[in-house]
RNA sequence: CGCGGGGUAGAGCAGCCUGGUAGCUCGUCGGGCUCAUAACCCGGAGGUCGAAGGUUCAAAUCCUUCCCCCGCAA
């Protein structure tokens, strides 16, 4: 490959952490073709139109972006251009083969883990959960079978002791950029060589649903300090208090022993609120009710002294 | 007009159904106790009850409209 500034990409991917790598190559000069991402959706209680974005910011920047609702079925949109290589990160939508055959030189992944754990669609939350102490980055080739071709760079991004979702993936955006900055030039040049997936050592992350938002309070409590770090800040993770949602942002162990059936809420005033859970007592400290505003867990006790000795589930 | 919750002192809540001189906790200010204190005791300040209109002898409370916040759904 003579010149770098020459190699055409197709971009692939759909919320902000895309939008910040993609910039990122783009601002460093790489011919950047198009842009895939999911379709615009109508979002919010008054039903905004809302773009993806990546899209916003390929908008910006006069590159042509293609939105198909469905992949699978909607390629045509690659008749009309000429692509070296594809570059996917959190598109969204399972990419079929004849789009992976489109590119000159391969159709590559950046995937936010250390492949091949956590295959899948949720990754970066599940090394939450699982309370890992470290993840990373993965640049690999894309194959039809997810998450599952060869692996071409790979960089470690340390999991901090307070980091949740968002702090995480904040974290996550300057880290890829610069990992997708050193590694690109090498694999435009062809430097990089295939290290296949040991398919012994292979863990999911499955797309996180509806009901796993609502705690498990069965879960060992490490478990759920896991679950309100991987959940949080969006869409944020939550016991039903009655028939209300109470969301669970932040909380703490506050310690290890067990008095109270799992659930009760041994404490709930000024000082703040104390969840017996499987294995000791959390101390919720960023909690947000059904209707009602985000507060501290010592500003939402203090006005709801009464949820002391009552039980979540 | 997608469904639902809510807007009451600086903060978080109760009161509203069954109209009648606005209450609780925290904070704040002053005093007391104490070696001391974020602890305890006593006292005070601070509210046009989201906005406008209506019903009534009387509206936080009932009716109408509007504004704003939040959860869900998409």
């Amino acid at each position: 490959m003579k010149d770098l500034k020459e190699v055409k990409f197709l971009l692939m991917g759909t919320p902000e952490l895309a939008r910040d790598v993609f910039q990122s190559i783009h601002q460093e000069g790489y011919k950047i073709v198009g842009l895939v991402c999911q379709p615009d959706t109508l979002t919010g209680r008054d039903k905004t139109i809302t773009k993806p974005p990546t899209k916003i910011w390929a908008e910006a920047n006069q590159i042509p972006v293609f939105q198909p609702e469905k992949i699978k079925e909607e390629t045509h949109f690659l008749d009309q251009l000429d692509v070296d290589f594809i570059l996917t990160l959190a598109y969204g939508q399972i990419v079929p083969q004849v789009v992976l055959d489109k590119p000159r030189f391969g159709a590559f992944n950046f995937h936010g883990s250390l492949l091949p754990k956590y295959r899948g669609a949720s990754p970066i939350r599940y090394a939450l959960i699982n309370q890992e102490k470290e993840t990373g980055m993965t640049l690999m080739k894309m194959v039809m079978a997810m998450d599952a071709g060869p692996i071409y760079a790979m960089k470690r991004l340390p999991i901090l002791e307070d980091d949740n979702y968002t702090s995480l993936l904040q974290r996550f955006s300057t880290f890829t950029s610069q990992f997708a900055l050193q590694v690109l030039p090498r694999l435009c040049r062809g430097e990089l060589s295939p290290i296949y997936q040991n398919e012994k050592d292979v863990t999911f992350a499955p797309l996180i649903k509806k009901e796993d938002e609502h705690f498990n309070l069965s879960l060992p409590i490490d478990s759920l300090l896991g679950w309100i770090k991987g959940l949080a800040d969006i869409p944020g993770g939550y016991f039903m208090y009655g028939d209300k949602k109470l969301k669970v942002f932040h909380a703490s162990v506050f310690n290890r022993s067990q008095t109270h059936p799992i659930g009760t809420m041994i404490k709930a005033d000024h000082e703040g609120l104390h969840l017996q859970v499987n294995g000791g007592i959390l101390n919720l400290l960023l909690v947000q009710l059904e209707g009602k505003g985000k507060m501290l867990g010592s500003v939402f006790g203090n006005g709801h002294r009464q949820l002391q000795g009552q039980t979540l589930t």
